[in-house]
DNA sequence: ACAATGCTTCGGCTAGCATCGAAGTATGAA
DNA sequence: TTCATACTTCGATGCTAGCCGAAGCATTGT
């Protein structure tokens, strides 16, 4: 027996890969309830419910309860400082997560980031729009060319009212599952809404998950000329 | 299932009590053979084996052969600096393995952290300093100021070898006892072998005390213009 | 009062992992 | 060469902990 802090005690609480993933959601300092967070875990309410009992009584946690629900977020500063600082060694060493969790392969295939395409697809797509010059990468940033505004014209994708917005019309996004950039921006945002409304795609509930139909698939690739 | 670094992997390599026990011993910056850590966790040299190859598998130690001998140690100070963060973490939480010796109040006084030290008196130390404003601090980062450099230059610590090397001069490192911060980085180590080299201190041998002597420390306030 | 929602608790199943004995490999000494 | 030391790998075992289905509370809405 050593003396001194449990360290093993608190390590194997963010050990756990659903465990990690919840404390991972709460890192954006808001408060969850059970639900979102089993979701974001992927796993069902009552193993997610013993998880965070779990974190609460290891004091990683704290709940408020309002009404029939209960909100989950981080103690306090000093465990997101922890968590941070282990996504920073993790990184330095590699370990990076490219392998997805229990059973959902379709999230590498095409995933939804904030509001754009991210995932295969979406890195196959930047990779096409470079390659054929519609798109110039400068470093990080991204910009479209004359023949890539009328490129993109053609789908209906309307630049001016995204050339006059404050938000960047190009942006990359770096993949974490690819490792790779994808687009993202105002223009991304467009390419997502324009798969959706052209049926291509959809949204799976409760997930981040694209899923695209066997039509849609090739129409997509179709259309922005993927191989 | 999430895209990102994988911390649930560090977390859990930490998390198993025995592998916790080695790598906590190994936080005094020293490097130890197989069978030292062995007995150190309390587990036989096999069981030790197979854990010392995950945690080197997952980039937290470095492993050295000198002849039949293999010494491990911890691959650089962000691992140690990771693991003083969760002992700050734990001991804020009341996660404290108590078997109170009675060592413990001179492990709070001053101790190895790594290659630098912490402690009371480390955590003295680095508040003097920014109250001289040799030092400053922005947030998490500390940087040097010029009249900071010209106050180290006369302890002999050579600032220009510091700062060639791709190690931060200075950082700050919490601080399990204090929940405070102590300077770390390549500064911090010059001013932990100052101190050894001026006889000021010297280690406990199997511990991380830095113990040091009655004129010692009178000395050391003195230096660093200590109350 | 009744139904619906949100979450927790219980019970049983299963997989993974820590653990150790024993055998195998490498280095150094006699 | 032969023995001793230091460590690793193999194989088997036993326990822990995650997981889910089902049932149980608690709160809100109708």
């Amino acid at each position: 027996m050593k003396e001194g802090p449990d360290i093993a005690l608190i390590a194997s609480l963010i050990g756990d890969p659903a465990r990690a993933n919840m404390l991972t959601a709460m890192m954006d300092g808001k408060a969850y309830t059970a639900t979102e967070l089993a979701a974001e875990a992927g796993i069902t309410q009552q193993t997610a419910s013993t998880h965070l009992k779990k974190l609460e009584t290891g004091g990683l946690i704290l709940q408020r309860k309002q009404g029939r629900h209960r909100y989950f977020a981080l103690s306090d500063d000093q465990v997101g400082n922890l968590l941070e600082s282990m996504m920073g060694l993790a990184a330095a060493r590699g370990h990076v997560r490219t392998r997805t969790g229990p059973k959902d392969p379709a999230l590498r295939r095409a995933r939804v980031c904030y509001d754009h395409m991210a995932g295969e697809l979406a890195v196959s797509l930047l990779d096409s729009l470079i390659g054929r010059d519609l798109i110039v990468s400068e470093g990080e940033d991204l910009s479209l060319t004359d023949s890539g505004g009328a490129y993109f014209s053609r789908f209906g994708i309307d630049l001016d009212s995204l050339n006059t917005s404050r938000r960047p019309v190009c942006k990359s996004c770096l993949d974490w599952s690819m490792r790779r950039s994808h687009l993202a921006g105002g223009l991304g945002k467009a390419v997502l809404d324009h798969t959706y409304a052209a049926g291509w795609a959809r949204r799976v509930d409760g997930t981040r998950i694209v899923e695209f139909t066997r039509t849609g698939e090739t129409a997509f690739r179709k259309a922005f000329d993927l191989i």
